[in-house]
DNA sequence: GGATTTTTATGCGATCTAGTACAAAAAAAG
DNA sequence: CTTTTTTTGTACTAGATCGCATAAAAATCC
C-alpha cells in the first residue's frame, strides 16, 4: 500500500530499518513459484521460500496471496508485451517478423534451467479465471490485445502488398495468436524447444500464404 | 483395484451391501468439479460434496485424490475423442467437416448451465504437467494423438484433391490443433460461444484455402 | 435366522495453510 | 545517546485437508 513501487530518489534513505530484499526480485521470484505449480498449488510458505521473506513481510509488501498472483499476473503482461513490441518494431517481412516473435515468445516459455513452463498466463491465470472475475478480465484483455497487435500488423502487410489483397487481417490474427497458445500449451507438456520452433515455421508459412 | 470397471453379469448379484453410487456417474461428477476449479484447487471435500460419496467410499471406489484425477483426465479423452471421432466419420468436405468437429467441441467447452469451462486438459491438466510425470505423458499423448488424426484427413483431402497439391498435411494439422487450442483459452476465459465459433469459422476458411 | 461379505457413515489425528500479533533489529532524526 | 520509524523474525490461532480406523448398515449364502 506504501508508494514504495515508486522508486525513492537516490538521495534520500528512508526513515526505518531499510528492506532486506528488492521488491521487484522477490516478486519476480514469487511468479516463478506460481509459474511452477499454479495459483492453487502454490502456497504462501513456497513464496516465502522463493523470495527468502518471512510471511509478514510478503504481506507488508504484496497484500495477500491474491494481491501477489494478481501483481505477478499483470507484471507478466508487461513483460510479454515488450518482447512483443521489440520484436514487431524491429522490421524485417512478415515472416522474419512473426517468426521472431515465436522465437522471443519460446525463449520465455522454456526460460527456465530444467523444466519448460510455458506461457505463465495460460499455464497458471487459465486455471483460476472461470472462479476469479479479476484473473479472468486481466487474462481477457491481454489476448484482446494481442489479437489487435497482430490484427495491425496484418493490416499493414495487406496494405503493404505483403500479403493477398483478399487476405482477412482478423483471421489471420487469430490464427496467429492460436499458434501461440498452443505453443503455451505444448511447452508446458514436454514438447522440445526445437520441435515447437519447426511448428512456429510451419504456422507462419500457411499464414504469410 | 476392484474388477468392478467391467460390468458384472446383470444376473449374479455381488455379494455385500450394493453400491449406493453408479462409478460412472460419480467419476463424470468429480470430474466436474475438477474441471470447475482445478486439480489443486479442488479438495477431496468438494468431490465428496460433488458426487454425494463420504470420503472412504471414494477412496475405496478410485483411490486417492490424484487416481481419481488420472481417472477423469482419461475418461475425459476418451469422451473427447469419440466425439471428434463421430464429427470425422460423418462425411461431407473438409470445412463442413472441421466445422462439425468445432462446433462438437464447443459444445463440450460451453457444457455447463452458467460457466464456461473450456477444455478439461487444457484448463486443468496443464498447470500440474510439469510437475507430475503420469498427468504430463497422458495429455502429450492425446495432443499427439489430435495432430495424428488430423493429418490423416488432410492427407485424404489432398488425396482427394480437396487441397492443393503443394499443402502441407502437417502444418494444416498444427492449426487445427492450434485453432482447438485457442478456443479452450478463450472459452475459459470469458469468450461467447458466438464469438468463438465466428473465429472456428475463420480458421477453417484460412485452413482449407 | 445367523454368518459372511461388502459398502456406507462417523469421526479422529497429523499435517498444511493463511493471516496476524508481538517483540527484536536496524536505520535516520533530534 | 535517546527517540522515532520501519522492517524483520518468531510464534500463534483458526481453519482446511488428507488419509485412515472403526463401527453401523445392507445385502447374499448357508
Amino acid at each position: 500500500m506504501r508508494s514504495s513501487t515508486k522508486k525513492d530518489e537516490p538521495g534520500k534513505k528512508p526513515r526505518g530499518r531499510p528492506r532486506a530484499y528488492d521488491p521487484e526480485t522477490a516478486l519476480r521470484q514469487a511468479a516463478e513459484a506460481f509459474w511452477k505449480t499454479g495459483y492453487s498449488g502454490t502456497s504462501l510458505d513456497d513464496i516465502s521460500a522463493a523470495t527468502g521473506m518471512n510471511r509478514p513481510s510478503l504481506s507488508a509488501a504484496f497484500g495477500d496471496k491474491h494481491e501477489i498472483y494478481v501483481k505477478a499476473l499483470s507484471a507478466y503482461w508487461d513483460f510479454k508485451f515488450a518482447a512483443m513490441r521489440e520484436a514487431l518494431e524491429r522490421g524485417g517481412t512478415l515472416a522474419e517478423t512473426l517468426m521472431r516473435i515465436y522465437d522471443a515468445t519460446l525463449s520465455i516459455y522454456f526460460a527456465g534451467n530444467d523444466q519448460a513452463l510455458g506461457c505463465f498466463v495460460v499455464g497458471t491465470a487459465i486455471t483460476e479465471a472461470p472462479g476469479d472475475p479479476e484473473i479472468k478480465r486481466i487474462v481477457a484483455e491481454g489476448f484482446q490485445r494481442l489479437d489487435a497487435d497482430f490484427e495491425a500488423r496484418f493490416k499493414r502487410a495487406r496494405a503493404a502488398g505483403e500479403l493477398k489483397q483478399d487476405a482477412d487481417p482478423k483471421a489471420l490474427a487469430l490464427l496467429t495468436t492460436a499458434t501461440m497458445h498452443t505453443l503455451a500449451v505444448r511447452a508446458r507438456s514436454g514438447s522440445s524447444q526445437n520441435e515447437l520452433r519447426k511448428l512456429a515455421q510451419k504456422a507462419v508459412t500457411v499464414i504469410c500464404g
